[in-house]
DNA sequence: GTACATAATGCGTGTATCGACATAAGCTCG
DNA sequence: CGAGCTTATGTCGATACACGCATTATGTAC
């Protein structure tokens, strides 16, 4: 029973893929446009901007890269586009991640308070 | 049957620290060194220097990032630091997200093929 | 304590990217 | 087709950070 089976060190290129997509979810701004979207369901870019404060270019262009990878989708419905969240996978990561921090922060607590 | 349940937006806080999060998996070099760890088991700093050919300098500043952020611990043995990796959380995330970016790859070959 | 090894930090340069403003491009509907 | 809306892109200043070199700090062993 190994803790740490065998494994082969990942290229270049996928080390460059992973980071990359890690990148994406490294921005503040761009997170909160994919949980925006995740709790309104699916929403056109004036809402965006006015549920985050962004000005309108930026937040076409994070939403470009967001498209590009696959994250969100987008349909027109008349003169707007409507995105939504394409990939449950952020969801889930996030939520990973949320569990780590409060275990960590619980930790730290404990500590604290001795025992 | 919801897909995607209610849920109340990431305070600007906890935005910050999951971005902050998935900024550290962002850069391949950090990521080198997780995997070199992983891989590896423990190993200290010259071998991960010689692994990675990256300077003195930036590994050990690397390192600190992940260790202040407990993804790898450190202990020492007689005049050199051994490192090793202190979270599997970094290694399942990986994992998903390369299953992810398989599937999407499959996915855009079975697009060409045509069906 | 001192010499020596190793790791951490100060500093500089280069690059990427955030975020806004202004402008261009694309769509829709009369 | 042209007016008018919405979205995408060119450009720019500001900021963050990668990465290396040189130096300092820290711990070990004699």
């Amino acid at each position: 029973m190994r803790r740490t089976p065998p494994q082969s060190l990942p290229s270049p290129q996928l080390l460059d893929e992973l980071s990359g997509f890690f990148r994406l979810l490294s921005e503040p701004a761009r997170l909160q446009l994919l949980c925006q979207l995740k709790h309104g369901g699916a929403m056109d870019v004036s809402s965006l901007i006015e549920a985050t404060g962004f000005s309108q270019s930026h937040i076409s262009r994070q939403l470009g890269r967001l498209q590009r990878a696959g994250l969100v989708s987008c349909e027109r419905d008349g003169t707007r586009l409507i995105y939504a969240v394409a990939d449950p996978l952020v969801d889930d990561l996030c939520n990973l991640v949320q569990r780590r921090l409060k275990q960590r922060l619980e930790e730290q607590l404990r500590q604290l308070q001795g025992v």
